[in-house]
DNA sequence: TTAGGGTTAG
């Protein structure tokens, strides 16, 4: 009673002080700290009950596995199984699975599926599919999706939720929208977290509209749904919508959370609404709420981007909590916006404070080499370039991906692994060529202008449609940030080729159109 | 009286 009601440090005391501890009472307390989140407590008691010579029973194997993501854990708990001829338990083999999974072992979770042969069930492929999302093997989750529907068991609302956050992901519309009519055929679009998974595809695939629909034709919804639509807003350079539908969710009695406000907050900065998104961060205590480092961010974010630097300078100081990276790199990237900003002093602390917390990211290099650029500091911006190279800085995994008939299809920065890189780089090269003689680039200094082109992954990606002969609107989707001058060069882009562009970041969309874009929003 | 798979931000 005490574990399911949170309780847990109760939980424990009436534990110890039990005269005989059979095989339930262990059971109970372990499966009580993996319930509240005590992952390493869960797994200490399993081992001390192995030492007090009790028999595990499949129960505490179960909840063990459960909160465990350690390969070598994993491994001897599976042996355990092996030898105590637990083998042909579903619940627990499932509960293997997904520990497998949690541990990055997919090889293994593979091996293990085969062998359960006839006895997997809905849970079994779920935890697979779930597991290759984990590992960010989407297009094996997909190809598993497909699989199942023809070889395995009937999908249920768990599969239907898993996949839809997938498709989200990768802003898969089709695959979604293919999911989707699955989900009505098979009456799951009811079911609340189906229609929240939704509205979040919808939402991240660039069909706000369709993500409105589903969410307003929702009998139920939860904070998730609220969430999903109100970040979706947000995300789509809406403010005005998103603050509407958040006033709408208290008027429907449901509660904001933390997530509510990311969302809210970082509609109002999007919207440039500064004086709506201070009263909406102080209005967080009065919902109990502690703002959390993405706040403050979101804050930032506000203040920077209307040009209010002295103001952004003194809510730094007025931070209760220590700034951290992300912190620090929003004010970079304000002040790299800022007219001002090269004026300001506090790039330069925010700078400072950046290598000194992470020195290894590349991503901050770039934003104080091009803050230097903007200063005319070029001995300062070839140091920080040398820097950038000579440290042991990590490569970032930028990817950008488009979805065509055919498939998905994957770049990275200077990438020549697809089939037709000849051909792209071939149209990249005619594109480069008609910016430098439409743009005739001379007012940019030499930093500047490499970056904008070279081929980053984006700019691979583009070219790469370009190449096919489809005149639908290109859609590109981005891990990270989409940088200033890729941003520029878009621009230009979307003018020479006389198409709609759309660039999902990992922040929000783009939309390209005769030379400019709807958003005017860049890093 | 104990057990496995699901959705939201950054």
């Amino acid at each position: 009673m005490y574990a399911k009601c949170g309780a847990i440090d109760a939980a424990a005391k009436v534990f110890d002080h039990l005269h005989v501890k059979d095989q339930v009472s262990w059971n109970t307390m372990i499966s009580g700290f993996d319930q509240n989140g005590f992952s390493k407590q869960s797994l200490s008691s399993f081992c001390l009950m192995l030492r007090n010579d009790i028999q595990p029973s499949n129960y505490a194997i179960i909840s063990t596995l459960s909160s465990l993501s350690d390969i070598v854990m994993c491994r001897q708990v599976h042996n355990l199984v092996l030898k105590h001829g637990m083998s042909g338990d579903i619940v627990l083999e499932n509960a293997l699975l997904s520990s497998y999974a949690k541990s990055g072992e997919m090889d293994s979770c593979e091996c293990l599926f085969r062998k359960m042969a006839d006895r997997r069930n809905g849970v079994s492929w779920n935890s697979m599919i779930s597991g290759y999302i984990q590992n960010g093997l989407m297009q094996k989750a997909m190809d598993f999706v497909w699989f199942m529907i023809h070889n395995g068991p009937k999908m249920d609302g768990f599969t239907f939720a898993t996949v839809l956050s997938a498709c989200a992901s990768i802003a898969a519309l089709d695959s979604g929208m293919e999911i989707h009519a699955f989900g009505i055929r098979s009456h799951l679009e009811t079911d609340v977290v189906v229609g929240s998974a939704l509205v979040d595809m919808y939402g991240k695939s660039g069909r706000i509209d369709y993500a409105s629909r589903v969410f307003e034709s929702m009998n139920s919804r939860n904070e998730f749904s609220w969430n999903s639509m109100i970040s979706g807003y947000a995300r789509h350079g809406n403010g005005d919508k998103a603050l509407k539908v958040f006033r709408e969710m208290q008027q429907w009695g449901q509660e904001p959370d933390l997530v509510t406000f990311v969302g809210v907050l970082s509609a109002c900065s999007h919207a440039g609404l500064v004086e709506e998104g201070s009263k909406y961060f102080e209005s967080m205590k009065n919902h109990g709420l502690v703002p959390q480092m993405e706040h403050y961010s979101c804050m930032i974010d506000i203040l920077g981007r209307t040009g209010k630097l002295n103001e952004m300078e003194d809510f730094i100081k007025k931070m209760p909590v220590r700034p951290n990276n992300l912190i620090w790199r929003t004010v970079l990237v304000a002040c790299r916006r800022s007219k001002d900003g090269a004026k300001s002093g506090i790039w330069k602390q925010a700078s400072e404070m950046l290598l000194e917390l992470e020195p290894e990211n590349p991503v901050n290099y770039v934003l104080i080499s091009s803050m230097y650029a903007y200063r005319g500091r070029w001995e300062d911006v070839a140091k920080t370039r040398t820097a950038m190279r000579t440290l042991p800085v990590k490569k970032e995994a930028g990817r950008s991906w488009v979805t065509l008939h055919d498939g998905l299809h994957v770049f990275v920065a200077g990438d020549r692994s697809h089939p037709n890189t000849e051909e792209i780089y071939a149209k990249l090269h005619v594109l480069i060529q008609k910016i430098r003689d439409e743009f005739a680039l001379y007012d940019i200094d030499m930093e500047t202008k490499e970056e904008l082109l070279s081929y980053h992954s984006e700019k691979l990606a583009v070219a790469f449609v370009l190449t096919r002969s489809c005149r639908v609107p290109i859609r590109i989707m981005k891990n990270l940030r989409v940088c200033g001058d890729c941003h520029s060069a878009f621009c230009y882009i979307s003018k020479i080729v006389g198409r709609k562009i759309t660039l999902r970041d990992c922040n929000r969309f783009h939309h390209f159109e005769n030379g400019k874009c709807s958003c005017g929003d860049f890093w």
